[in-house]
RNA sequence: GGGGCUGUAGCUCAGCUGGUUAGAGCGCACGCCUGAUAAGCGUGAGGUCGCGUGUUCAAGUCACGCCAGCCCCA
């Protein structure tokens, strides 16, 4: 039996139940075995961050995910159905310094760093737990792991248990240190989700590792990289453009006295400097000119100064934008702050190159560190020049004359270009700050102090010291650590890098990718053409362990494979390693013996950057290195989908740069990017903001389906609006959200409505593929119906699911609006056919959808076919998808009935411009069709009588010729015809009045007397009809059509008893009454209402269901309107 | 400065390889319908398709230039 169906279906009460009958039935299990020796479709996940809950946004990449590996496993593909998550890096290091009020990296090594990355580890299972529950709401089916297993692991490693035991997603049990557990998970021989902190992913890491020093492409190196002071390392190129900020800082104006330049009256020559870091004109070491660009003399009080001619008299505007925010502020011109500070005389003008070479003094040059042999760096420097003696102007192209003063201050250990620069030149560089943020020793006053704190006290002293010219407040774009939001600084580091000389490797197999949309190529080769030396080492805790170690003798550092080898190579400490995960601080124990020199090397402390992490995958979790034959199977992936933004510097350079090293391949076929979601205004969504919108409420409020279908709607290229989510209490109105629930209203109606009729018939499904002949009607919406399978697989096959989207409202709407309206009454007369047509409509729309609305379709497949037929499958999702069948295909038809279609709208728009309701019969219609092919389908009497029906018109002629009803008028449009015939337009008056009218409505051209060709566009003519007055008529294209609106008094009165008809079935339903009650019905009225009544009493009384239909004088009801009079009913029911 | 994207109705967007009169949904106005009904349908108003120049019989669609917005890089 049927099941009776809710009116509104509640999405969130039928995912929750749909959710306990997938795990009763083991229902995802069953889908993996039926496709266990089907062939292989590779879908790859790009492993989602494990540290907060998830937000709607996730959702989007999820719904895709999941609803392209139900659709493939429809089709019989085996997948390897596995999830990934990001776990290493500073990210979760931040808020596990967050949980435990940490401030600096000294906290870190107080509390122990074993401890420290333990906490780590726990805070990743912790909301790797959430995550696989909040994807399971969404109906994500993939390997997911028991989120009780991965909170059990977490309270292990946090009660320092010796052991551990779990069950595997394999279903065996597994044992060891906590360590050794969480180290393997998502193992192929374990199932489950991949963990980027997994053992065999970190050693995957170190084998490509490997391969880039075997090329000699491993180097460490010195060089100037944004460095965030309070985590204590430096950032990569990808990370800095997370964090940019405005920020005003202090900005000084600030002389170098030439050496030996002095005028006849004794005043010293100097140029005027500028920068926004004060801190580092302790470590100046040259100045720099533009050779090909103007400089002027000034006299300044008692200086000559030298600056830019172009830079004196900018107009200095600052026009910011960084992070969502907008500053546009004027500044002070280089003039004014000059004539604010002395006055000022222009002496004269001289080419940048006039300066090049000369010697000055240097605002520091008291301090040790200006004095030092090669300069002074934490790190070891060879000797040569000092500062002071390199002191010089030097020229340089990239000196704008636009901000600044045109000469610029050089600090080759403060700045990246600095840094180039002075080591083309050979300059000394000094680097003043430790890698907490400190002056190191040979500073001076400033030594031990941190670089945030001293731009006053430097401003104070160069000002005491008669350096300073001004200082000003700047407002510019700095970059901030993106994870703790502390201001960065440039610094010279030691670090480790992979050089990226072999960048044509990567670029070559780009093009193998098919990227949608495809412009996502270009972009990812732009990055690849202009990326630097990827720095790959962070000095911080929680993170792959670099499999580097260096000579403690020779310095000579040799890169581990894997454990193995380090087992092998290992000298001391592998007792203590092992049963540890291959983290800080364990895997430090472990010296091996150096391959140069013979001395004990130890790991360098660095971990490893995280998208490395993330970009090994495609090797790590498909067995490469270990199980060739799997890793064959399965790489490279048919398919990824991630968030666009972003990627092309993280996650996908990473996997193409990885796999160019590791095998030359692409690692995926097809990579699907989609755009960002926003919130219901396009502002970006913050949890700051406050417009942020939490997972779980969504689905709470929506359901997880409605945000499915949103997801899957949404074209990928284009932001995604999220819809407000209404207030508890509140229903969903309005906006997108209800947009969708009425959409799928539209269908869950259908099939209530179905459930409906179905039941009070006692009607059930055939159980074989014979079928009651069938209508016109029924074979139209079967052939929709095929061109929507088709669409689908299309829509699939294109990674373009919001195509199908589209059909499949569009088929919706043709079978809620067309073939059920339509076939109601067929429903009522219980009529075989229209009852078997609409199952196989539902039940292949059903299968169709079921990718898409996983819950939805489950539900209706439970009340749709399961319970007549206990032996169909206990899924929807162990269906086959839906295959075209050409036998049902008829083009033809769908021609005709398009044609109906369109003649009923005509007849529609007819009744509206003459004020007719629908429900006052008119007597004909009459249609001069555009074609044959529109005359045949007007020949078809089933199909006009479904104009006539829905038009309420009793008849319908057809005619061949405007004129046989109507005269018809055509004029030039003067106005269009004449800017382009001007001397013409006599001429074609004259032709056009002439001319056969109707033959002028179509035309495409005229050829006048003298042979001139008139080419008309639409709008040249105007057209105009004039006939009898009981006619209206309308042109829709080149057909015609006419309505007479003449209403006899025969048709007044059937007018009128369907008018009283209404008023009945009203209060039938005001009474809440049963289709099927029988009912008394008593009215009082006018004598010819009274007589249009009785005139219909039959269909009335079969219609209404009433035993006795009686006039009588007055009767107590509701009172109503029929052609104008009132009316007064009474029911009762019988 | 370089790369990429976007610009179509009040709003959100379709318009595939150039081809009848540029569409949809939402919103608005006016009607209609109702044995699916806390739904449904129709009609209307609303468009210099960012601007300009080309190519073409034909341009929202192709080319070039410009303007505006967004993203990335330097």
């Amino acid at each position: 039996m049927f099941k009776t169906v809710a009116r509104l279906p509640d999405f969130p009460a039928i995912e929750a139940k749909i959710q306990k009958h997938w795990t009763e039935s083991n229902a995802f299990d069953l889908v993996r075995e039926k496709n266990a020796e089907g062939p292989v479709w590779s879908f790859l996940d790009g492993p989602i961050t494990a540290n907060n809950p998830m937000g709607v946004h996730h959702a989007w990449g999820r719904s895709y995910k999941d609803l392209f590996q139900r659709y493939h496993a429809m089709n019989g593909k085996r997948l390897r159905y596995q999830n990934g998550f990001d776990c290493q890096g500073l990210w979760v290091e931040v808020e596990v310094e967050k949980q435990l009020g940490f401030e600096t990296k000294r906290d870190i090594v107080d509390y122990g760093i074993d401890k420290f990355v333990n906490a780590c580890k726990e805070r990743v299972l912790t909301y790797a737990a959430r995550q696989t529950e909040q994807s399971i709401r969404l109906g994500y089916w993939t390997d997911w792991d028991n989120p009780a297993t991965l909170r059990k692991l977490a309270k292990a490693l946090q009660d320092g248990e010796q052991s551990v035991s779990v069950q595997s997603n394999k279903g065996e049990t597994v044992s060891g240190t906590p360590a050794e557990v969480i180290g393997g998970l998502g193992h192929p021989t374990r199932g489950g989700s991949y963990f980027t902190f997994a053992n065999h992913n970190n050693y995957t890491i170190w084998s490509f590792l490997k391969k880039c020093h075997s090329e000699g492409s491993v180097y460490r190196g010195t060089d100037i990289m944004p460095w965030c002071c309070r985590c204590g390392t430096g950032l990569s190129q990808m990370e800095v453009a997370e964090g940019r900020k405005i920020t005003k800082h202090t900005s000084v104006f600030v002389r170098f006295p030439l050496r030996g330049r002095t005028d006849s009256e004794g005043r010293r020559e100097a140029l005027l400097v500028w920068t926004t870091t004060p801190w580092t004109l302790t470590s100046n070491v040259a100045a720099a000119v533009n050779p090909e660009q103007t400089y002027l003399k000034i006299q300044h009080g008692d200086w000559i100064l030298y600056v830019g001619k172009g830079n004196y008299n900018n107009k200095r505007v600052q026009n910011l934008e960084a992070g969502g925010k907008k500053l546009s502020q004027k500044l002070q011109t280089l003039k004014s702050i000059l004539k604010g500070s002395g006055s000022v005389k222009v002496l004269g003008e001289l080419k940048g190159e006039a300066l090049i070479g000369l010697e000055y003094d240097g605002p520091f040059d008291h301090l040790p560190a200006q004095e030092t042999p090669g300069g002074l760096t934490p790190y070891d420097t060879e000797d040569g020049p000092t500062a002071v003696e390199s002191h010089r102007v030097i020229a340089w192209d990239m000196v704008s004359d636009g901000e600044g003063t045109g000469v610029v201050h050089i600090a080759p250990g403060c700045g990246a270009e600095d840094g180039h620069l002075g080591r083309e030149l050979g300059l000394p560089a000094i680097a003043p700050l430790a890698d907490d943020g400190t002056y190191i020793d040979g500073f001076g006053e400033w030594t031990g102090r941190s670089v945030h704190t001293v731009a006053d006290d430097i401003v104070t002293d160069l000002k005491t010291r008669e350096r300073l010219v001004a200082k000003e407040a700047y407002p510019h774009v700095y970059p901030h650590c993106w994870r703790c939001k502390e201001e960065l600084v440039f610094r010279l580091v030691d670090e480790w890098f992979i050089r990226m000389d072999w960048r044509d490797r990567i670029q070559k197999i780009v093009p193998d990718i098919r990227w949608i949309p495809p412009d996502g190529e270009a972009r990812e080769q732009d990055w690849l053409k202009n990326m630097g030396n990827w720095m790959i080492s962070k000095k911080r805790f929680w993170g792959l362990a670099l499999p580097i170690w260096v000579c403690e003798d020779c310095e000579h550092f040799d890169v581990i494979g894997g454990e193995e080898e380090l087992k092998e190579r290992a000298t001391e400490g592998w007792d203590e390693f092992e049963g540890h995960s291959p983290h800080r601080p364990w895997i430090d124990k472990v010296k091996i013996a150096c391959t140069h020199c013979g001395g004990k090397s130890h790991r360098v402390e660095d971990v490893g950057n995280p998208w490395l992490d993330a970009g090994i995958v495609p090797y790590s979790t498909m067995g490469h290195g270990w199980n060739e034959e799997f890793w064959k199977t399965w790489f490279p992936a048919d398919f990824v989908v991630e968030c666009f933004p972003g990627q092309f510097r993280n996650w996908f350079y990473a996997l193409l740069s990885m796999s160019a090293m590791m095998s030359g391949k692409a690692p995926f076929k097809t990579l699907l990017g989609h755009a960002l979601v926003r919130d219901e205004r396009g502002a970006e969504m913050h949890k700051s903001a406050g417009n942020s919108i939490a997972f779980d409420e969504a689905a709470g409020v929506l359901g997880a389906e409605v945000m499915r279908y949103l997801y899957a709607a949404q074209n990928p290229v284009q932001n995604m609006n999220f819809p407000d989510l209404p207030k508890p209490g509140e229903k969903v109105k309005g906006g997108l959200a209800s947009e969708v629930r009425r959409k799928l209203l539209t269908w869950w109606n259908c099939y209530s409505f179905f459930i409906t009729y179905a039941k009070a018939d006692g009607w059930t499904p055939p159980t074989d593929d014979t079928r009651s002949e069938r209508t016109e009607l029924d074979r139209w919406i079967l052939s929709r119906l095929q061109s929507l399978v088709g669409d689908a697989h299309a829509a699939f096959a294109d990674f373009s699911v919001y195509r199908f989207i589209g059909s499949f409202e569009r088929f919706i709407d043709e079978l809620s609006n067309w073939w059920l309206r339509r076939s109601r009454a067929r429903f009522w007369s219980s009529e075989e056919a229209a009852f078997e047509t609409l199952y196989d409509v539902l039940t292949t729309i059903n299968r169709l959808m079921a990718p898409i609305l996983p819950f939805l379709t489950e539900e209706i497949h439970e009340n749709l076919v399961r319970s007549h037929d206990p032996s169909a499958p206990v899924t929807v999702h162990l269906l086959d998808y839906p295959q075209v069948d050409e036998s049902l295909v008829d083009v033809d038809l769908e021609g005709r009935v398009a044609t109906v279609l369109r003649i009923k709208n005509l007849g529609l728009a007819l009744r509206n411009q003459a004020s007719i309701k629908i429900k006052q019969p008119l007597s004909t219609l009459t249609v001069k069709p555009a074609s044959t092919a529109e005359r045949a389908a007007l020949e078809d009497a089933a199909l006009v009588e479904q104009i006539l029906v829905e038009c309420n018109f009793k008849g319908l002629a057809l005619i061949d010729n405007i004129e046989d009803l109507v005269s018809v008028q055509v004029k030039p449009n003067f106005a269009a015809l004449g800017p382009r015939y001007g001397r013409h337009m006599k001429a074609i008056a004259k032709h056009v009045a002439t001319a056969d009218a109707s033959s002028l409505v179509s035309a495409r051209q005229l050829v006048l007397d003298g042979g001139v060709v008139i080419e008309l566009e639409s709008g040249d003519m105007q057209v105009s009809y004039t006939g009898p007055d009981h006619l209206v008529f309308e042109a829709d294209g080149d057909t015609f059509a006419a309505l007479d609106t003449r209403i006899s008094d025969e048709l007044r009165r059937e007018g009128n008893a369907r008018e009283f008809n209404r008023l009945v079935q009203n209060e039938r339903k005001a009474q809440d009454l049963d289709v099927s009650a029988r009912i008394h019905v008593r009215y009082a009225c006018e004598d010819r209402v009274a007589e249009a009544i009785a005139e219909h009493t039959d269909s009335l009384a079969s219609a209404l269901l009433c035993v006795s239909l009686e006039r009588a004088e007055a009767v107590d009801g509701p009172v109503g309107k029929v052609d104008g009079t009132t009316v007064t009913i009474s029911v009762t029911p019988a």
